[in-house]
DNA sequence: TAGTGCATGTAATGCGTTACATGATTTC
DNA sequence: GAAATCATGTAACGCATTACATGCACTA
């Protein structure tokens, strides 16, 4: 079965219990867009494909005149996930601004190469904000999606503190 | 001027001393590639863009026969990477699909669960030893090129003990 | 002399995002 | 009555990767 970036999410979503395309794509900006991103424009043609596939099922269920169409898996897509569940782990891609800013501080005066740090430190801050009011509604997740919004906080609580313990490292290595 | 993912990564690597597009391509690779990937496809088509907007100024350097055109800054680029520097932070993909198994791991029996888990943990041991490698033979590198270095270290480290401490707060929790 | 590293480049392909279009329903 | 949310979908665009093509130079 061919597959893009966006197949395991939408499977996994709908056996977590999401229904339309829209359902997947809330999942998907509220819980996952920190380590996976999708868009409309990926999910809905997906979700066609997949039903033509026969790994999930769709059924129309529309609210008064607003079309709906509702999904669910089938014994073939359930089995799809869990293979893939069991897959050898592959993508791996981080692209991360902050960190390339870094990497090339030293064409700046060092006062600035570390005010690059701060600023590093609270992007962090403000991701944790945000994850943070996630977990505060997130109650009842299953516990391995809560398990993944906690590898969230832990690693910007660390980030954090990472750029604290390098920028007191820098000002005390070299004072002006 | 207009800038793609890859115009940075060419200015800043000059910046640095590289002086072919092999020599970016190399750089990348070994120093750069687990925060900022570039490839061949993006790097020579935007060192002769970037030669044309007077921000490179280049020269061929032939070795015998071989062809070779070397680069450097221009004082426009220069100012061009300082600007660029002091911007704002905008680009943070992550995209891990060893998060998102973990994320959909409720579909799975617990104990296969776990082993998502130790599979995570390994990645982070084996990334770790690529790092620890590179850093071996990056003694005289810039100062803060070694301290992203350090990052990706100190980032695979945490995730290590991630691994382990929710595996063990796991096991615990609900022993079989 | 075989293998690795140096060196440049392009074409095709696939992919994902962005922006747009449209409209109903619920909530304040 | 306004604003937010629910809901579906496509087209254009830009971008990056992949694969391919080519060949010299150095080193073991």
């Amino acid at each position: 079965m061919r597959q893009t970036a966006i197949t395991p999410v939408v499977l996994g979503l709908i056996g977590l219990g999401a229904r339309s395309g829209y359902d997947i794509k809330s999942g998907v900006d509220n819980s996952a867009r920190f380590f996976w991103a999708g868009s409309y424009g990926q999910i809905y043609p997906e979700l066609r494909r997949l039903e033509a596939e026969g790994l999930i099922r769709g059924e129309d269920s529309p609210t008064g005149a607003r079309g709906r169409r509702v999904y669910e898996l089938t014994d073939a897509g359930r089995k799809w996930l869990v293979d893939w569940l069991a897959g050898p782990n592959t993508t791996i891609e981080y692209r991360d601004e902050s960190l390339l800013r870094l990497f090339f501080a030293d064409a700046l005066p060092r006062e600035d190469a570390l005010g690059l740090l701060e600023v590093r430190r609270r992007g962090h801050k403000e991701y944790l904000e945000i994850l943070r009011a996630i977990e505060t509604r997130a109650g009842d997740d299953p516990d391995f999606m809560n398990l993944v919004l906690r590898w969230g906080i832990e690693f910007n609580e660390w980030g954090v503190e990472w750029c604290e313990t390098h920028l007191r490292r820098l000002r005390r290595s070299k004072p002006a």
